[in-house]
This record gives C-alpha cells, sequence and structure tokens, in this order.
DNA sequence: TTGTAGGCGTTATCAT
DNA sequence: ATGATAACGCCTACAA
C-alpha cells in the first residue's frame, strides 16, 4: 500500500481550517513565541478535528535531531535487557525520545554494521550496553559529529565514552552484615547464572563485604568444575567448613533449596539460602519469599537514558559514573539464624 | 553541545568532492538509472574518503517512509519478549528498518499515548505485542493513513489488525508421543511459571496432545491451590494415581527435579521430568541436558517482522496467521521408560 | 547520461 | 503579533 496511502494532514491543513498561515500555526504549536489567545485556540480546535500529529522527520530534518536514542546491546540474553529496555524507554518517552533498540547478537561485523546504521539515523545519542571490543573506530564519526555516547559497562575511562556502572555493594553489604548478625560465619557462592561474572567489579563487592564482616567465604562455579547443581551443594554440605549460608543466582534458588532438603537438612534450620536477583524477571521467577539481594535493573535503564538525554542537551559529563542505591536487601523465609555446630 | 555540532557531510558535500551534480551523485547511490562508470567511481570514492551516510530523516521525508518498525508492548515482562525483540531486529535490519521498542508497562494511559507517539514518528508499520483492551480506536489513524498493523496474540479476527499466533502443537505432540511410546500414561502439568497461561491456544494443544495419545492428564497450578512447587511434587506422586511423567516451565524444572529426589525417588528412573522452554534464555536456564519441548520465540520474531515488512509492501494479507515448525521435542536425561506398577 | 529545479513538512529569520 | 520565505537533505520529474 505504500503507492496510494492518502497523504497524513500537516501543518499547512491546519493553518488553512484555522484560517491562519503556517508560521502562526507552528507557533501556536511549539510556544515559541505567544500568539493571541484566540487564533491559538482556533488552531488547538484544527489540530484536534484534523487529527494532526507533527512529522517528526520534518522536524527532525529542520532542527537536525531525530529525538532518537540508538541503543547497541551486544547481546540479547539476560531479562536484566528487558529491564534497561523498559526503564530507558520510560525515561525516554517521558522526553518524548524514541528508542531504536538493536542487538548484534554477538557478531562481530553486525555490532560495525549497527553503528553505521545509528550514524545513518543521525541518532541523536548512542546507548552502547556491554560493549566488547575496541569501540575507538566505531565510535569516532559521532564524536566528530558531537553525539554523545553512553555505555554501561564495569570498566570506565574509554574515550568518547561516558560509563555508567553499577554499583551494587550497598545491598551486598546489607545481606552480609545482616547475616553475620545472625552468626553466619561461612558462606558459598555458587557463580552459575546470572552469578557467574567475568573477575569484576560485582565479583568484588561480594568479596569485600563477606571480609568486611568477617564472613569465611567460597567461590563454587560449574563452569570450572563441570560439576551440577546438585553436586555442588551435595560437596560443599559434606566439605570440612560447610557453609552455613548459600547465596545462588534466582534462577538457581530453588534447586539449591530442594537440594539442600534433598540430604536431609532443612532451610533455613540447618542452612540459609539468599538468592541474588538482578532482574524484576528474576524476582518473579525465583523461589516465593526467599531472602534476596535485589538489583532494580529498571531503574538503572531509566538513569542511564536521563545520563544520555542530559549529555545530548548540555554535553557529555566530566566523568564516569557508578550509580548507587540499586541493590538492596531483601530477608526472607529462607534464611534463620546459624546453626551451633 | 546540541548548540555547535558540526554539520554531518551531505550528499552535496559528496557530490563536489567528486566533481558531479547532487542529482548524479543520488544516482550513483541509490542505482535507480544507470550513471557513468568512472563517474560512479568518483563517487563511491568521495563516500569513503568523507565518511558519507545519508540522512534518513530526510530520505523519509522525502520518500514518506521512516523506514521505521513501531513495536509496542502492552508489557516487557517474559524472556519470551527479549527473543521477540532479537528476531524482529535481525529480519528488520537486514531490510535496513529499524524497531523503536515501546512498552506500556500495563499501563492504559501510557498504551494510548504510545500509539500517538508512533503515529508523530510516522512509522512504516506497527507491531503489537499480546496487545489487550480496545484497538479499534487506536488503530484508525493508522489505517486511515494506510499504516499496516500487525498483532502477535492467540485470538485472531481484529478489524485492521493481521493477528499472527505461534502453532507450538507440533512440538507437544511430538513430545506426548514419544512419551506414550515410553510407556507413559499420566502426566501433570504443573501450570506454575511459564507454563501458566490463560485459558487458550496453548492450552488447547497439550489437552489435544495428550488426548490424542490416550494419556490422561492432570494440570496443577499454585496460583489457584496456593501450594508451592514442593508441595505439588508431594501431593501429586503420593496421589492414587501417580504421574509417571511431569511437565514444568524451565524456571520450575529444576526445583521439581529436586523435589522429587527430596522424596527418595529417582528422575528418570521413577518419574520422568519434561521442560517447557519458550525462550533462549529458558533454554540455558534450564537444567542442562532436561528433556523438553523448545519453542523458538526468535524465529516467531523474525516471522512476524517479516510478515510486516511484506505487509508495508504490498498491503496487509488476507487473513491471519498461524505460524507452526516453532515448537520441537527436544528429548533428554531426564525421561525414560515408565516405571513397571 | 547529466544537470536544474521543485518539493516533502517543519521551524526560524525576516519584514511588515 | 503575524505572514511570507528560506532553509534542512534528499529524490525525481523534467529539461538539456
Amino acid at each position: 500500500m505504500a503507492t496510494d496511502r492518502p497523504r497524513p494532514v500537516t501543518l499547512l491543513d491546519v493553518a488553512n481550517e484555522a484560517g491562519v498561515s503556517v508560521s502562526t500555526a507552528s507557533r501556536a504549536l511549539t510556544g515559541a513565541r505567544r500568539v493571541r489567545g484566540d487564533l491559538e485556540r482556533r488552531v488547538q480546535e484544527a489540530v484536534e478535528s484534523l487529527g494532526y500529529r507533527p512529522n517528526e522527520a520534518a522536524r527532525g530534518l529542520r532542527m537536525a535531531r531525530t529525538m532518537t536514542l540508538g541503543v547497541l546491546f551486544h547481546r540479547l540474553n539476560s531479562p536484566v535487557s528487558l529491564d534497561l529496555i523498559d526503564g530507558m524507554g520510560a525515561a525516554a518517552h517521558e522526553a518524548r525520545y524514541s528508542l531504536a533498540v538493536t542487538s548484534a547478537r554477538g557478531d562481530k561485523a553486525q555490532y560495525t554494521s549497527l553503528f553505521r546504521h545509528f550514524y545513518g539515523q543521525r541518532v541523536d545519542a548512542l546507548v552502547l550496553i556491554w560493549p566488547r571490543g575496541d569501540l575507538s573506530a566505531h565510535l569516532a564519526p559521532f564524536a566528530r559529529a558531537g553525539v554523545p555516547a553512553v555505555g554501561i559497562r564495569w570498566e570506565p575511562g574509554e574515550p568518547g565514552l561516558t560509563v555508567v556502572s553499577a554499583d551494587t555493594s550497598a545491598g551486598i553489604a546489607e545481606a552480609m552484615s545482616a547475616l553475620a548478625g545472625m552468626g553466619h560465619t561461612q558462606i558459598t557462592v555458587i557463580a552459575h547464572g546470572v552469578l557467574w561474572v567475568p573477575p569484576n567489579l560485582r565479583r568484588n563487592y561480594i568479596d569485600q563485604a563477606a571480609e568486611a564482616v568477617g564472613m569465611r567465604l567460597r567461590r563454587r562455579t560449574s563452569r570450572e568444575s563441570g560439576q551440577t547443581l546438585r553436586e555442588i551443594v551435595t560437596s560443599e554440605l559434606a566439605s570440612e567448613e560447610p557453609p552455613t549460608v548459600i547465596l545462588a543466582g534466582y534462577s538457581e534458588v530453588g534447586e539449591v533449596i530442594a537440594s539442600v532438603r534433598a540430604l536431609g537438612k532443612r532451610v533455613p534450620e540447618d542452612v540459609s539460602v539468599v538468592s541474588f536477583a538482578d532482574s524484576r524477571f528474576g524476582a518473579v521467577a525465583q523461589s516465593e519469599h526467599a531472602a534476596a539481594i535485589d538489583v532494580d535493573s529498571f531503574e538503572l535503564g531509566r538513569r542511564i537514558a536521563a545520563v544520555t538525554l542530559e549529555a545530548i542537551e548540555n554535553g557529555p559529563p566530566s566523568e564516569d559514573l557508578r550509580i548507587r542505591g540499586l541493590s538492596h536487601w531483601s530477608p526472607g523465609v529462607t534464611i534463620g539464624p546459624a546453626p551451633r555446630r
């Protein structure tokens, strides 16, 4: 139907209907300058009756602004991405911006192609979610055009990129101190699903929080050992210094709890279990009422978009951002006082 | 920096650099008409050296096409959405289209607002993911402008909307017949997480597939009973006619298996367990090597985008679409022959 | 085959 | 305060 679609109503139509010139109509709508009250009213009426909506492409051409944020995922594989999209969308839409979402699906050539695509689209800003590889060549054209780029990742300090990272230490520290306060001294972190991350800030957060409260920590992962979740739990509880708490990702807590029970132990009387939920999906998917360290990725998305919009308006901030207050400790029925030995 | 950003290179710049007129440059790039070989080469060189990329806003204004698909989620809460976005993005990007992704976050007013937003953006088509409520008022302006709308949902037959739905019966039927072939006669479907759906096509698929192979089926859900997963499994296995197979969503299989074992029964010798994985995340998150009914939501996304792009080109199809071949049965270590009674 | 010119819908500059 | 007019960057009749 692309051939014969009826021409949508334009500003000229509105102006004619209202009996004014296009410039007056435009002014009445943008509010740049004052127009006479009755004329403004007539324009508004014409807009209503004709169902006029300004053509963003034309506006973009004229204003050299597309009101579009180009969001580039290296890969779209985690529910966290959903929250980020949702959060960014919420903030962007409030500011009348659109979100052009893309994923390279882990492919390097795609990644390059998407940068070019966004350049052609003249996005007002670039948002890179967990980017990989060398970005400098990709970012250069945007930098030249004054298009800000904001990225979420752990390592700051990329030239031409404002790096935003989530500081989840608060919730982790809260959890550790709550557990320590209940007498726990030995924790096992099962870095299996969402809790598996490359050696980075979040891993540090956990280590440091444990150390700060004198909690001995063991980290187990099926990636290295090739063991199943159940085998890991079994060997841990049979070890010389068995943990009194187990921390696992939200997609594993159910199985962890069931595995503990399969060994004839009770949760939380014999072993406490804590979930790590970094997405709203995770918070729902984990066993209900499990104690959890929650991370608000939706809010993280909002904040990233806010930073980006701000950068469009006033230029990039002078330094990278570490966003706090996104994580919190949420007690639940799966934790209790440490058992006596 | 919005104020003083350097003007990006335009087609005129390219034409000057190549020593030709804009129209020649344009033709050399769009390939609409033939241009002399050497001129075409010079234009290409100019494009390279200047780093020219056509301004899509200008092109969109001229062509009355924005090369943008407006994707509207009623809510962004399931990993399936991720696959859909990724799949739609893959197909759209191949066709040089962008994906403007939005979510109403379950809010009715937002929903309305987003339709208006997309209308202003002059998206070339609308894609509605599991839309709710009365659409006719929202769709009318788009219909008037000849903008096709494609939606994914279970119930077809919305005027002005091409409804696409996933027919997952094949994979389910395969699974049932494989299980029946192993001697299973009693299955319990735990409709807890992803497997909980309102009474609809998919529920029918499961019922019909079970009936077709003479499998007795019981459906249990925590939503109605208020029981935990573990309690459901326990009561099921203690019932008069205990199931020899349990079907559960991917986020529950781990816990189901562990719960079965906690009762002193073995998987799969005493009870077989099958997972339902409707997303790539689910396929990864479920216990490894579990037998599963997989649904390829990524491909579903691709297909939806393909239908949409086709509708832009040639108008909406004459009838709604039921897409097959997206589900398949994937055996695994969690199933075995039915135990003798 | 190439160049000139007009227009897509909007905002901004300039007169009035 | 309002209206005519000139861009924004691109494509495409039309004329050469």
